[in-house]
DNA sequence: TAGAATTAGGAAACCGATTTCCACGAGGTG
DNA sequence: CACCTCGTGGAAATCGGTTTCCTAATTCTA
């Protein structure tokens, strides 16, 4: 297991660096006889090439950064995010990628995502979750380097993103048509998040639309992503409202565990006297007691398809990729929801 | 924002390329002054190292590899394990590294866990998730490159676990002293992972010394680290079952929330007829109903202790750090027990 | 069959750092 | 005043690939 490197290979089977690192890489002309003799002899011996010599030369590296920003009880332990981001990494990983974080510092260095992303060589980055807030985005997104994300929506940046609107369409018309109620509230969470938006717009569009009842104190803003921020934001809500609602939509799923906490602790039965609808679908919505209702987001897919638009922008760079790709998402019916019989 | 190489800065400041480098390395002979006059500099025009120039001809990258494989329901999603992720990243990212995931594949290349290490010059690896099957990880745990685990235990690999043996020591003790029960089963995971042999090599160990009683049935294994192989295997053990146990001790807590379902399914009530205790503390198990009775890990002292033992080895070598770290655990009362009156 | 076109493979510069060795000048010593 | 250190900073080799340019050999064309 002696150190290989082309110049061993060259003496090794009497050619010359140059045509080692031109089999290498498929490019300039080489026999197809030498050809087979070089990838055999490397396999045999097990040869990788060194990746920082190569790096220093060319520009693909295999390698895509991860911007996952840690903020407001989201982070690998957020469990929608830590799905997508695997299902992400599961497909990039068989496509030969690999994967690194994004950091702002090296060493005793602080750098910008974009000056880290130079610094690698990364052939992309996958931004899972970003903070409109941060600078050092925009430059990052703004830049050649080709960039996915699903949280974010900016301009010129590509995204795979579930259709919220969708969502709230389909969630409001169980509720309507299904559950028969009228008073629907809605619990959000912070408005930094692009997601959480468009939720809750799409249910300030519809709910009128739907001729369902709104009254004051119907939209609540969670503090954070996480299931204490939920767990005040319902009591918080009743505390506040004019009208008891029927129907509580929660635009995510962390939230809506922590809602129903709350409820349980303030002896508010669900789904009896109020019944609670999700958004995301996470792995313990349905383990719940009771059970969970959600719009479920696929994650596989998100994490997936977001990964094919990064190799598609990688290999073949930007062309014919829609900006924006919208993924249907559909409703979980399960035990906090209880249809009129 | 021209890309700025040693040779730029040099001309800049009327100096040599080897200069700037000793500055930046505190390496070699440089006078207070220049050093000063450089670093303004660098700091001004916000120069960075090119890694893969660096790596070449040194060592450090102040980059770490992460082995997590993915396997019998347990990957990023898995909340203990990317939770104890998320310190070892946080903590190592404020101390100047990198983190990568470890992959098999990188272009068209197929190499090792030794081979991409050697081939990225990481500084370190951690191993979060690792297989004993696998046997590219003792290539690893046997190279010099330092390595620190926190689920596996290898011959010459350092690692930080909780202390399972008092975990089960302390929720037997509870068992007894506190609830006043005898019959006492478990349930624990795959034995391919050492933290699930320890627990039950501990429950076997401490049973009859407490004086408990076990029957026939009371160990089960499930056959993966999720919650529903948890569901299948409480409906396996009270089918074959001789005596109906009072408590069930479980070896995780996915796996236990899958039991709590699977009773629940089987009307067998909790705390009432059958009570609970799980292993971990994941974040869902006090939000659970009825909320998890549970062996808290300490999953922020994991991480970090790992991050603070590789740091150690990459920057001081093995010297005086101790081969094993066993942390505390502790018992964290919940709904799914219920202290004799 | 001479000359053009194409093909295979080598030589050498290059990427951007690190590091060893060396030269120069200032200050200290006998 | 000749000689030695010592502190600074430069020159150049090196790491392991990539890539451009070039030559020699072979095939094709007229």
């Amino acid at each position: 297991m002696s150190k290989r490197t082309i110049y061993t290979l060259a003496k090794e089977l009497n050619l010359s660096p140059g045509t080692i690192s031109k089999v290498l890489n498929q490019t300039g002309n080489v026999s197809q006889e030498t050809r087979v003799r070089v990838l055999a002899h490397i396999k045999e011996v097990g040869y990788v090439p060194t990746t920082s010599a190569r790096m220093l030369k060319s520009k693909r590296t295999y390698s895509v950064g991860i911007v996952f920003t840690e903020e407001a009880d989201v982070g690998l332990e957020h469990s929608f995010f830590s799905s997508i981001l695997q299902h992400f990494k599961s497909y990039l990983e068989k496509a030969g990628y690999e994967l690194s974080f994004i950091v702002k510092k090296l060493g005793q260095h602080e750098l910008s995502y974009y000056q880290w992303c130079m610094n690698k060589r990364v052939d992309g980055v996958y931004i899972v979750v970003g903070n409109y807030d941060d600078q050092g985005l925009y430059e990052l997104v703004r830049s050649d380097i080709p960039c996915v994300s699903t949280d974010m929506m900016l301009d010129g940046l590509h995204t795979v993103i579930s259709d919220n609107d969708q969502g709230i369409r389909i969630a409001l018309d169980y509720v309507k048509n299904e559950l028969n109620k009228q008073r629907v509230a809605m619990i959000s969470g912070p408005p930094s998040s692009k997601a959480f938006e468009e939720r809750r717009l799409a249910y300030e569009h519809y709910m009128p639309l739907m001729g369902l009842e709104r009254h004051d104190g119907y939209v609540v803003f969670s503090e954070s992503f996480g299931f204490t921020s939920g767990y005040r934001a319902i009591h918080d809500m009743i505390k506040h409202v004019s009208i008891m609602p029927e129907v509580i939509l929660v635009a995510s799923d962390d939230i809506a565990l922590g809602i129903l906490k709350g409820l349980k602790d303030m002896k508010i039965s669900v789904p009896d006297e109020i019944q609670v609808i999700g958004f995301d679908d996470i792995a313990f919505a349905k383990h719940f007691t009771p059970a969970l209702t959600t719009i479920a987001q696929d994650q596989k897919a998100l994490g997936e398809t977001a990964a094919r638009q990064l190799i598609e922008l990688m290999e073949n760079g930007d062309q014919d990729i829609p900006e924006i790709v919208k993924l249907p998402v559909k409703l979980m019916r399960r035990e906090t929801t209880k249809p009129a019989s």
